[in-house]
DNA sequence: CTTAATGTTCCCCA
DNA sequence: TTGGGGAACATTAA
């Protein structure tokens, strides 16, 4: 799913398209969408759209609708309904529909602004995230992953930044000097920034609220690259799995 | 037919 | 209490 870069591409167009407008009527024509109790959402004015970590926030007059987008969810205004349209909501001057393939995402409604996840990455000194990444007794890959430590980055981001920052996915976090985890926070922000910067990585589905694909997975340099050459040193890239997940890197380049 | 895919949650074990 | 590992959710594509 979107991570980060993805969730921001949405919520930039998004809110254009849909800020001001007020919810004339919504229809769940999929599987259930709501996570807890279905909320009334005719008569609710869009103020906002904002980025939660990796999910995209829909600010309202009178609370906010949270959307987790799974592994393969898109937020697409006035496109034709698909067999995987799981919500489809009627503003004033268009229609916000929820397309979601492997069904893994979901809505919820919230009556205050969520709080419970880690920091986003760029409200962090590179000092502070160096600190909480020593706090943390687990595998760099891990925590990355971990939305508790940090919120928005994914298994592509995560990736991306260890091999920039020339972190082995399994190093131990509590073992990393202090230099090198604060090498890691730059990277990443650099790395996040690159991304936005060119509308986020569209490996199979993701699509931003127009319907247009990012371009960033032409600059992956080792996120889906197994057997291919590292772009540093030429050492074929390796695929191994750390939490249930593909993990790619060079062997020669990151080291514990 | 098998495996893997941008994610999260739940359950069991140490 | 913390962390690790695996299964599960549903669908597509190689």
């Amino acid at each position: 799913m979107p991570e980060l870069p993805e969730a921001e591409t949405i919520v930039r167009t998004l809110e254009p398209l849909i800020q001001g407008q007020r919810i004339l009527s919504a229809d769940y024509p999929g599987r259930r969408v709501w996570r807890g109790d279905v909320p009334e959402l005719k008569g609710l004015a869009v103020v906002n759209v904002r980025r939660y970590g990796k999910q995209v926030l829909v600010g309202f007059d009178k609370g906010h609708l949270l959307v987790r987008l799974g592994m393969t969810g898109a937020l697409i205004v006035d496109q034709i309904p698909t067999p995987y349209t799981r919500a489809v909501l009627t503003l004033s001057h268009c229609r916000l529909m929820f397309e979601d393939i492997r069904q893994f995402g979901w809505f919820e409604f919230l009556d205050e602004a969520p709080t419970q996840l880690g920091p986003d990455p760029f409200d962090l000194t590179s000092t502070a995230f160096a600190q909480r990444l020593r706090l943390r007794k687990t595998r760099a890959k891990v925590a990355l992953l971990d939305q508790q430590f940090i919120r928005g980055v994914g298994n592509i981001y995560t990736d991306e930044a260890l091999f920039r920052a020339g972190i082995h996915p399994n190093a131990h976090t509590h073992k990393l000097r202090a230099a090198r985890a604060e090498r890691l926070h730059q990277e990443l922000i650099a790395l996040l920034n690159e991304a936005i910067s060119l509308r986020g990585s569209s490996i199979s589905d993701y699509v931003d609220a127009s319907g247009e694909k990012g371009s960033f997975q032409l600059r992956h340099r080792v996120y889906g690259k197994e057997g291919e050459p590292c772009p540093v040193c030429g050492t074929a890239i390796e695929r191994i799995v750390i939490a249930q997940r593909g993990t790619h890197f060079c062997a020669r380049c990151q080291k514990a």
